[in-house]
DNA sequence: GTCCCGGGAA
DNA sequence: TTCCCTGGAC
């Protein structure tokens, strides 16, 4: 994937603030509808943790509609700004100063960040080591046979820290080029032609389950 | 399993 | 028109 695409240079976000913003607001979206959310954040001047605290949900609900899920991602992104807010008095270089291990379990127990977002935001806003696994992770890993078809989150991210170097800057990119791969080619429906993962494809071809 | 949801592609 | 998208909670 290196060798097809280069190094893809991530997270495509300008702060720690934005990443985080933007890995909540992708949950379960296309990319380009969260470019939407994040300019309208900018027209509105909220890119800032201060800021975005004192507006209410309600307002902030209408700012991000374009990602979808506005509704409830508004409620979520307070959950994350309070956290912070009330945690770490807004200082986010405070925050990701901590263990990985203790900080991550602290953003599972704020309602709605779950695994991948929690590890999105460890690894590309606070350069912790952690390895972000998402659908396309799991798609690319199970069609190719590379892993169990039944494996979760868990057992998928174990999968790749007992193989790769702990260093962020693997954990960066070797997450980076399977987004990119899988947006391109793993999609729901395959589409192996010109994938720079084709050449591994099983003998047997890709055997969905029912 | 179902709900949350807009926007682009098919 | 339908389908899918860098999920998570219930």
């Amino acid at each position: 994937m290196l060798e097809h695409y280069g190094p893809q240079d991530w997270w495509p976000g300008e702060s720690p603030l934005e990443i985080m913003i933007g890995a909540v607001l992708t949950q379960n979206t296309s990319w380009k509808n969260v470019e939407k959310a994040i300019a309208n954040l900018k027209d509105a001047d909220l890119l800032h943790l201060g800021r975005l605290h004192e507006t209410r949900v309600e307002e902030l609900a209408e700012i991000i509609r374009p990602s979808g899920y506005y509704r409830l991602k508004a409620k979520r992104l307070h959950n994350l700004i309070r956290h912070v807010m009330t945690q770490y008095e807004g200082d986010l270089t405070w925050m990701f100063s901590h263990d990985v291990a203790t900080l991550r379990e602290e953003l599972l127990g704020i309602n709605g960040i779950g695994p991948e977002t929690a590890d999105s935001i460890l690894l590309y806003a606070g350069n912790l080591s952690t390895f972000v696994v998402d659908a396309y992770t799991a798609r690319i890993m199970k069609r190719h046979g590379w892993i169990d078809w039944e494996a979760d989150y868990h057992q998928i991210q174990d999968h790749f820290v007992s193989q790769v170097p702990a260093e962020v800057e693997h954990y960066n990119e070797f997450h980076a080029l399977i987004v990119r791969t899988g947006n391109e080619f793993c999609r729901k429906t395959p589409k192996c032609q010109g994938c720079p993962l084709e050449c591994y494809l099983p003998e047997s071809g890709i055997q969905e389950p029912l």
